[in-house]
DNA sequence: CCGATTCCGTTTGGTAGCAAACGAAAACCG
DNA sequence: CGGTTTTCGTTTGCTACCAAACGGAATCGG
């Protein structure tokens, strides 16, 4: 319970009980809602400043070079869907890694709509050194849990990606 | 063990073993680390398509409004920092705010070149109508988990801030 | 005092992110 | 076939986000 024992969260507790007067505040789901947040914002920012500026890669980026990586070459509505992005934002994602040398676009043949994207030798190369030191940032971001706690944090997550992704 | 049971996980991660060879992969840290981003995306986006679109606001604008209501007036530093945001994106951030009528700022009389950030009516009003709604919405995101479990997510959670923050 | 330094918010230039509109290509169907 | 509809990826227009550079204002040191 360490954030219930911080002052300056209490203080903050106490403020907005004032300004919501009579009516209730579900202060557990606010804290969940609100550090879940908070820590992809800090891990996201630390790992861009840390490994990943080094290789000239956003977050995004990375996340579409590792899925080429793990899938191959893919349809760019596919990769969307499996980055988590909307198919604008891949868009602009893949025309900055053509522009750094990581991914090539190939039109394909037998439906001249359709576009496909594949990483290039660089690219390979680049998310083979990656990988292992990314993965080693993961591993200090989530080092104060236990192998037990770690998977205990992916489960309520997941159950909380389940309800919101939900329609 | 949710996502152990996945045959779509199972598939990746026998797919990125194959990738890394004999190198070690962390799935657990992976796992928990991915998680957070993605129910940290799942949620905002939740928001935003929700609660927020209706009174015109972002997950920042959002945010600003929530600090400023529970604080009071502050100079745009400390409202940066608070919403844990660069002085930059909070420029633009009190911009759009300024534009839809729910801030205001004020240049300190003892201190040209500070500025002070507070809402209007028009800001309090919506802020107070708002926060409730938001409230009943975080509920919902995190409606699958018992008390219990919201406060050790937010617990878990914590550790991992302040071990990706600390620098 | 006054020159150098520090402090503060904004601007600049870049990437990322979305929805909606678009244009070309394929598929559908009468 | 040929017109309509659907399916693609991109473009457009917007907000958000950051670091670094900037420029005015206060402060510090002699």
């Amino acid at each position: 319970m360490g954030d219930r024992a911080s002052p300056r969260l209490l203080d903050a507790e106490r403020r907005i009980q004032a300004r919501l007067g009579d009516r209730q505040l579900d202060f557990e789901s606010m804290l969940a809602v609100s550090n879940i947040y908070r820590a992809a914002t800090a891990v996201r920012r630390r790992a861009e400043k840390g490994v990943l500026s080094e290789f000239g890669l956003s977050w995004g980026g990375f996340t579409t070079l590792w899925v080429l990586w793990v899938w191959g070459e893919m349809r760019t509505a596919d990769l969307a869907e499996e980055c988590d992005l909307s198919k604008a934002t891949l868009t602009g994602v893949v025309k900055t890694l053509e522009k750094r040398g990581f991914v090539e676009r190939k039109q394909v043949e037998s439906d001249r709509r359709r576009v496909t994207v594949a990483l290039t030798d660089a690219g390979l190369d680049t998310i083979e050194r990656l990988f292992p030191r990314f993965n080693r940032y993961e591993g200090e971001m989530v080092r104060e849990l236990s192998t037990n706690q770690k998977q205990e944090l992916a489960e309520l997550l997941r159950r909380v990606i389940v309800t919101a992704v939900a329609e």
